[in-house]
DNA sequence: GCAATAAGTCAGTTTTTTATGACCACCCCA
DNA sequence: TGGGGTGGTCATAAAAAACTGACTTATTGC
């Protein structure tokens, strides 16, 4: 398709970022690495389905670390990568504008 | 209810900038006014409906501002707010991580 | 007067996102 | 041995966002 205009840049990580509970998620994030079940249960209205496809696309883009806790309760983790860090900025910037 | 959990402070603007062609639109909004037509010719695949529904809402929220010129050829154009000048850096950040 | 341009709207369809509820496999504990 | 917690998946349904093409109203240039 000859790539007529390239998409703005700003675009694809924004809307990335811009998924159902994804900021919530990010915020929960900086405080300590996420538990699936806790979040469930702490953010209101979140549903598995949206929550678990959220997870694993910030996931994907490098945002989140998947991390198996093999200790005593067998459990996961989702921590902030150094990358995920880095856009965290945006969304105190976006808090304040808001 | 208490408030449970109040939503996340970020969540909707980012929302409302996250639409389609949003981006792109502010990014060419930073050089100077909008005008539809010339909107819809240079951004390619856009379509009047979806980028009339964008100006709309950004108008809504206070990010552009639709002026009336009444001069030789009549026509409308879009200018960024201060507000809207203010999410620019976001946008740009944006860019830079992406 | 006639066609073109500008700036849209409207109804209807398609695509994408979210939500629901059922189900699964593994551990842990008594 | 069976009940509860953890961390999900799956098929489906509902809701939201985006796209299409036809149509509109008002100017303007010829």
């Amino acid at each position: 398709m000859t790539t007529p205009k390239e998409t703005c840049p700003a675009q694809a990580l924004l809307k990335q970022l811009s998924g159902k509970w994804k900021p919530e998620i990010f915020r929960l994030a900086v405080n300590g690495p996420l538990r699936f079940s806790r979040l469930l249960r702490e953010i209101e209205g979140a549903n598995k389905q949206t929550l678990s496809v959220a997870l694993r696309e910030l996931e994907e883009i490098g945002l989140l670390e998947k991390v198996i806790v093999r200790q005593k309760p067998l459990h996961i983790e989702y921590h902030l990568t150094p990358y995920g860090a880095s856009v965290v900025p945006i969304f105190k910037q976006l808090e304040r504008l808001g």
